[in-house]
DNA sequence: AAAACTGTAATTGTCTGACATTAAAAAAGC
DNA sequence: GCTTTTTTAATGTCAGACAATTACAGTTTT
């Protein structure tokens, strides 16, 4: 590993952006152990506060785990798919509350990327898929349901459509998109006629993923999303006009 | 913010998800000022360092930023797209490397979300990205490139596709997919006739780009994708009956 | 009066040293 | 040979101190 002169950064970052690369180049495999913290610190010249510092740094980023007792130490972390989905979400929420990120161009990157899994997902798509995707409509027909439960229930059904395209990689990308969408969708109230139209698309979307036909599946997402735009669009403007 | 009890976790880590939580939540928003370090460890009844090892588990995911001095602090930072793209890439790469996710898989899922740009950038995309498209096509059509030259430029060309779809949420979704593709295509030898057939596949891809034919750059990266497994399959196989 | 300088206070960055906690391995006892 | 106890090595936490940095106010100089 490299060293680190007196720059002007912080050593703890410097520590951890050495090790991480490390990591990252694969000279540093799955399960390897890292030196003890005192060996770091005695390697690099630094206090052991500043290495811990580091590693925590690591750890946020489920680069490393850490254990105790007398085998423990630090160990590279095979990151999961459950973890990179946490993150992904994570940052992509962040990313579209903090810069006034509208809602069409979000909207429009969301359904972009989702139609890129309608012709997989029609041809693959198992009997369980399609259960929980008819399972979410038929909750979302549901009286009585508030607007949150709604949006989750849209969630569930939008991923169960993404899982179908039996891809992990790309069930991890469109994690972020399809949730952190969510907030933004929280944002509009639905009224039951609202509800009514996108369930129908729902439905229409279900019986393409059924029938296997994947330019329908396409068709009835970009349906959705016309009737997603316009919606938001005259939600946003009644609100403008209030104020 | 909520307190800790003496739970099995770590405290930093406790401390790190409540303040993240107030972030995400939005009780914490952008630039405001964190109590210092000293007020932070009276009001979680920790010591300075832990909550030190919590502010750098928040600075490794950018969601704080940290300034020393008299009006210094933490401060709530505004996740940028640059950082976001970073954090997107080193999560895909590794979760690539990591969880032995077949060649097959990934490439499918790249082009697919990459499928999901075409029709955008066909009808957006200014004469800039497509004169970066052409100059990439000529630096891949030059003899005496190396392998890792010839995919840089590669993984350009494909950036300026995607940045042309002009929906920067697009952007920062496809650049995990694209960038953490590199690492696996550098496994692969190109011979001078496997480069030439991508080139003429990249040249018809700009092609459609510049007549505004989302549908034949559609098609254009659906036959790149073929000729890419098919080329990776052909290495593959090879190198298994050498060994 | 304006500008340059200086000191002070607040805050993060780092170090030292210590103790608590944990968990595996070695040793002891039966 | 098995169970129990002790040892040991590692992380987790704490307390206190000093260094480095920066804004602000007050002072001096021009």
């Amino acid at each position: 590993m490299k060293i680190d002169p007196d720059s002007s950064a912080d050593l703890s970052a410097q520590i951890a952006t050495a090790i991480r690369d490390e990591i990252i180049a694969g000279r540093l495999i799955v399960d390897a152990r890292l030196p003890s913290e005192a060996e770091l610190a005695d390697h690099f010249n630094v206090s052991r506060p500043t290495v811990r510092e580091a590693l925590k740094r690591l750890a946020a980023q489920s680069l490393i785990r850490t254990q105790r007792g007398a085998t423990g130490g630090a160990f590279v972390n095979r990151i999961s798919f459950p973890e990179a989905y946490a993150q992904q979400i994570t940052t992509s929420t962040l990313l579209l509350s903090m810069n006034d990120v509208s809602f069409e161009t979000a909207c429009e990157a969301r359904f972009a990327l989702e139609r890129s899994c309608a012709a997989l997902c029609a041809h693959r798509r198992s009997a369980d898929h399609l259960a929980d995707m008819r399972a979410e409509v038929h909750r979302q027909s549901q009286l009585g349901l508030t607007d949150e439960a709604f949006c989750a229930s849209d969630v569930t059904f939008h991923r169960a459509l993404v899982d179908g395209a039996g891809n992990p990689v790309l069930s991890y990308q469109l994690a972020g998109a399809v949730e952190a969408m969510q907030p933004l969708m929280n944002m509009i109230t639905f009224s039951a006629r609202d509800r009514a139209r996108i369930v129908a698309l729902h439905v229409a979307i279900a019986d393409a993923v059924e029938a296997q036909d994947g330019g329908a599946v396409a068709a009835g997402l970009t349906a959705l999303e016309v009737e997603t735009q316009t919606l938001a669009a005259r939600v946003f403007a009644a609100r403008a006009a209030q104020s």
